[in-house]
DNA sequence: CAAGTAAGTTAGTAAACACTTACTTGCGAC
DNA sequence: GTCGCAAGTAAGTGTTTACTAACTTACTTG
């Protein structure tokens, strides 16, 4: 005796709060892998293992789907970004040099490794022109105006060079952001040079670069 | 008396390698601005003033368009690249390390400012998985090859900090890239700061992190 | 100037796309 | 238990996609 053709096996119910943090965690990922154009309903209904039209009694269209993603994303990263600048603010108020930008390093390898689909989300949106990429200009602005203020800081205390606050601040933020592209867009596989390498040299040699020569 | 209403206007004729040269030029532009998903053939057909099926007289298909600019991609910009290689070498022999720095960042940036769509091309062509980055990857391979000998060299004559080579050779070249992803992907219009400053500025910042501490 | 051919177009094709409508099924409240 | 409804699916819709087949027009060569 066979068993019968076919087995429905009774969908999974979930409620309705679940459903749509399991829809938004799926279409995440494979917005992330494919963008906004190029990922399809019914790929993301398969990441979800449900079919495409549940998808739209959850959110009208596919934009919502992409905007909740945003919501999600902005809402809940920014109490950790605001953490993380008051860090810095007293690294900086301590005149601790060394604490900011290791502390910096730190933050922003560590977001970026934790979460390895929010560079991909950031972007493929900054490509696509979605708004997504928006909210990153966002954080990157206080976060310019806070290291061009410390680098102020230092030069007026006679630690740092005198060279344009604008130019310094990138290239503080240049190291740590080039070593997270290249690991998680472009994957070169090749010196395997780990995030705490990075870290500890990245901190050493950018110190070496704001420093002022020390009068002989 | 009216005009007729259709007036047919004969299309304009061009030779084969006329047309090709036009077709990948106008699918060049179409690609950088929305992808190889992103961009359809209606759209290349349209940005070169032809109708769709045109184009596949042309190329078999959309990879082969693709292939097609790759191929060119990689042709043409070789002869540059080496040139730019054996000019870094030279400054290298000559133990001028400013002068190999400086080369290097305006190498990079002028290339990527002379020609918008490069940037946007490769971003795409990594997310998207397409084989135009492995081109990128093997340029970067060579530079950096380059630069770690450059930097040995400095260690050994003394001039330079010891810290793995890799790690200053990442550290050199992340500030120029930094500088163009930010100019032409993010197009964060603020501070305005120039390439010619950021040369300048980066040049300085880059020699203050490599070098040496004097001993007093 | 006719004939052959290269360059282009018109008008399709099937598949994939975002999204809809109408139906089925499981679960909790009484 | 059964009734009501929320959760889910099956089977579509029209549109857009990459790509093709068959026709038309212009240039060239004898």
């Amino acid at each position: 005796m066979q068993r019968p053709a076919t087995v429905p096996s009774s969908p999974i119910r979930l409620s309705l709060p679940q459903r749509r943090r399991q829809l938004i965690d799926a279409a995440r990922r494979v917005f992330a892998e494919r963008g906004f154009r190029g990922a399809t309903t019914r790929q993301i209904a398969a990441a979800a293992g449900v079919t495409e039209a549940l998808i739209f009694q959850h959110f009208p269209d596919k934009d919502a789907l992409y905007a909740a993603i945003l919501d999600e994303q902005a809402g809940e990263s920014q109490a950790g970004h605001d953490r993380w600048l008051a860090d810095l603010e007293a690294s900086r108020a301590a005149s601790d040099d060394e604490a900011v930008i290791r502390r910096l390093y730190e933050g922003l390898i560590t977001e970026y490794q934790r979460d390895p689909d929010l560079l991909r989300l950031m972007v493929f949106s900054a490509l696509e022109g979605h708004p997504l990429s928006r909210h990153l200009h966002g954080k990157a602005t206080r976060l310019y105006r806070f290291l061009e203020a410390f680098i102020t800081d230092g030069q007026r205390g006679g630690r740092f060079r005198q060279e344009s606050p604008a130019l310094l601040a990138r290239a503080t933020l240049a190291l740590p952001v080039y070593y997270i592209l290249q690991r998680q867009l472009f994957k070169t596989p090749w010196p395997a040079i780990d995030a705490g390498e990075v870290i500890e040299g990245g901190v050493r040699f950018t110190l070496a670069g704001l420093k002022a020569e020390v009068p002989s």
